[in-house]
DNA sequence: GTGAAAGCGCTAACAA
DNA sequence: TTGTTAGCGCTTTCAC
């Protein structure tokens, strides 16, 4: 009964092709011990003849593992992301890991859906890209396999292991180096409650009360950028001179509304972001920005997984986040020299 | 002989839980006619109870399909292929197949190495989105399973089916718009030698040619944009009063360079993009360029694919580009009431 | 070093 | 409507 006319030829084939067993072809294709040399040249001879493909479905059937490991991203159009994804495909690649990649497209919903796509693929593990998934999915995820988060969705399952940077190092990075620059009125543009935002956000008001900076409407929600920025246009002395937003997308959409405005940036208003993805280089004037070291990040999440595979307990590890400076940020109008350095 | 302590369950558990045979359960759990209600009922449940995953290493064994279609994109950052990418799984949705992705990192290396691992997956069909694919490996793959390209990459094996776009519409778009405007002066900024990039290459100097306006060193290349913008400045005669880019990517390189060089866009130097990836409309200001209707060209590839694993003969289909009119195009200077539109 | 045989979990023909 | 059985292509004991 043969399904398809000219089906691809099997270990079977080729052993019949080579005069020996199939299991000795099993063998030798993988590169096992244990084979006579000359059986082995035979075979894989005969493999190339025929041109024989290995079947990973039945591979994965008969050995319980794929070796495969499933990647979820939030968003594939933010470089942040993608970078995360080259690292750990770098890093699987070593571990001799084959990389599928599901996005959520931002959306909870459809990132269930795409984990849940990628278990049902048998990925032998799983890392999860994205603050916007919902504990309940995680939880079934990794009662199902190895998983590891990178990033800080609301929660986290006991069982997975977790890669995040200091938020709150970050945040305080950005406002001391407004601080630093003699700014003294510094907005926070932000809008989200998920983890990752809001401990950027106390920790803005904690560096902001560290300085004695007052911290009243310092916070500002990011679809406010426009009104925000015609405040800063119109003069008003309430006015920030800086802003910090929680990250790039935010910030540049920020830039944007500030040259609709007329604005100068640097001049009228400084302008930090989060991430240090691929548009901060970009835009004019290219934006200073909080960078989370991705790649590493990414390199890290499939030591965890690794490990976590191995039988060993789930691990959190916090990297820590730099500032690159560039040109969105200049010392506040009036300021001339920075006496002594505020940290 | 147990390889796990605890083996999920099988159909088999769940056959011997509601008392049926585990042909049954198949049926049932797939949904198949000829299944008694009152059995269908109990194998549910069952299969419910015991936390039933049906194991589709096993299934796509047993059926010779997987119900999969691999995705191999250029290169994740680029909004482009990531539209396209949402257009395919918004169409395999509909066809009841799953999307499994894989990046090239604009490497044919890479891209090469990408496409063999989705193909060892056991994708049904593949779709490349790329023109950075050497023909034989496009080639080996067209021979393997269904292929669609999206795109143009050197070549396209006559087995596989193509969507792209009309690359000399689009520049004629570009071109036309900018003599409108009354530039006469206009350079084409382009780095590639790939048949997009040629196509729209010479559909610039064709159209220019049209015009009666010199072609004389139109074409510059893309890692020329800083002396472009340099001569603008320096506002040597010969400098072009506006820029056809040959992506938004070019285009938004070269804004930053004459930016950087205190040029005003779009006073002093029109310029247009192509591909109209959300970039475009995040920069200030913000980027006029030549749309492809990338959703669409995404679910035209799924179709395509569709009929080629039904046996259809591949097809080629050109959509056609759209201009989308931003800030970025401004009249020529001196350049006064526009009489008749040259088109 | 090599071969035989029993699975892996599922589908699909065929019988009942 | 339901059960039986023979695979799908590979890995992995266990004999030889």
């Amino acid at each position: 009964m043969e399904r398809r006319r000219d089906r691809s030829p099997t270990i079977v084939d080729v052993a019949r092709e080579a005069g020996v067993s199939k299991s000795l072809v099993s063998l030798a294709i993988r590169g096992e011990a244990g084979v006579g040399e000359a059986s082995r040249e035979r075979i894989l001879d005969a493999a190339r003849r025929l041109g024989y493909r290995s079947n990973s479905w039945a591979r994965s059937l008969a050995r319980g593992r794929s070796q495969l490991v499933g990647v979820l991203v939030n968003d594939l159009r933010s470089g942040y992301y993608v970078d995360v994804v080259r690292g750990i495909e770098d890093a699987a690649q070593r571990a001799d890991l084959r990389v599928v990649l599901g996005e959520g497209r931002r959306d909870p919903a459809i990132t269930g859906a795409r984990i849940a796509h990628l278990q049902q693929l048998g990925v032998d593990g799983l890392v999860v890209i994205s603050g916007r998934v919902d504990p309940q999915t995680l939880a079934q995820a990794a009662a199902l396999c190895p998983v590891v988060v990178v990033g800080r969705p609301p929660e986290v399952p006991v069982a997975a292991a977790q890669v995040s940077n200091d938020d709150r190092a970050g945040a305080r990075l950005a406002i001391r180096h407004l601080v630093a620059l003699g700014h003294r009125r510094i907005a926070h543009l932000t809008d989200s409650t998920r983890p990752a935002a809001s401990d950027r956000r106390d920790a803005v008001l904690a560096t902001l009360e560290e300085f004695g900076l007052g911290t009243r409407g310092r916070v500002v929600s990011a679809d406010g950028a426009g009104r925000l920025a015609a405040a800063v246009a119109a003069r008003d002395p309430d006015a920030p001179t800086a802003v910090f937003a929680r990250n790039d997308r935010t910030a540049v959409r920020l830039l944007g509304a500030a040259i609709d405005a007329g604005l100068r940036v640097p001049e009228d208003l400084s302008l930090i972001g989060y991430d240090n993805t691929d548009v901060a280089g970009i835009v004019r004037p290219t934006l200073t920005s909080v960078d989370q070291p991705r790649l590493a990040m990414g390199e890290l999440a499939m030591e965890l997984l690794t490990e976590l595979s191995a039988g060993a307990a789930p691990r959190r590890e916090v990297v820590r986040p730099e500032l690159v400076v560039r040109a969105s940020t200049a010392p506040a109008p009036g300021w001339s020299s920075p006496g002594a350095r505020p940290d």
